[in-house]
DNA sequence: TTCACTGCAAATGATTTGCAAAGCA
DNA sequence: TGCTTTGCAAATCATTTGCAGTGAA
């Protein structure tokens, strides 16, 4: 539930333009919670929602809303791109079977960090639980 | 560094006949410590070792020996496959930059494991640590 | 003799890109 | 007006698949 005036602000921090397609896929992703989505099911609840965009728009839109800190991508699969609402860093449950991403409300922490390779820094932490039906 | 013994014995489990093309990437695959290769990667070696065989048959075999249990597929980058020789559980070093992926020595473990959603089991924990340069 | 296996080339599917038309500052 | 942005269709790229030929039991 990010309002509206943080993504004005975040557009506009990066450069992008509040167009009328932008606005509508950031209403679409922030006014309904955390989610997790990719770019085909964020074209499908657009066509839904009577909202005119183009898939090649709902790519570059959530590349951009990435880069400009709205979004965060998940690698879960390597048939397709997740993308996050919730930005800062958290676990995920990931169901193999439907496919769906789901935050882990805990805190989900590594018990103790190991040594790093010389000469590198960590950019992120992912930790994944696989799940399938019990 | 796993047994030629043991290939071939987990080759006959999974009813996988051990044609000249198999055992030549098995020996590639597991005769040079843990490794991760991806199928490009592999075929490349392949070509340089002299042992003839196709890209499809490349990907088969990488399949197959994971659905053997002879290897891990790893899960870090949405454009392409990694595979593991290491097959227990453990963390991967992600290093962005040059797509080199590594084991993490250490034991990582979480902290403590999150509540699972109803109806579901682990099927698997992945941790990913995604470095960049110092 | 049969069924597994391989290689080739074509198919696939998600994602990206080139470019002309349309939109916003 | 001038730079962005969009949408379409074509291009990409890793991976998969169909199928005829090859090989092993």
């Amino acid at each position: 539930m990010r309002p509206y005036a943080q993504v004005l602000e975040q557009l506009r921090t990066a450069g992008l333009r509040p167009t009328r397609q932008r606005l509508a896929l950031a209403k679409l992703l922030f006014e309904n919670g955390p989610r997790h989505m990719t770019a085909e099911a964020l074209h499908v609840e657009a066509q839904k929602a009577a909202i005119r965009v183009s898939l090649a728009t709902v790519y570059n839109t959530l590349h951009q809303f990435t880069e400009a800190g709205l979004l965060r991508e998940i690698v879960v699969d390597t048939s397709r791109s997740y993308f996050d609402t919730t930005t800062y860093e958290h676990g995920h449950f990931y169901h193999e079977g439907s496919g769906l991403l789901m935050d882990i409300e805990d805190q989900v922490q590594l018990a103790h960090m190991p040594n790093l390779p010389a000469g590198t820094k960590i950019s992120g932490v992912d930790v994944v639980i696989r799940l399938s039906d019990a």
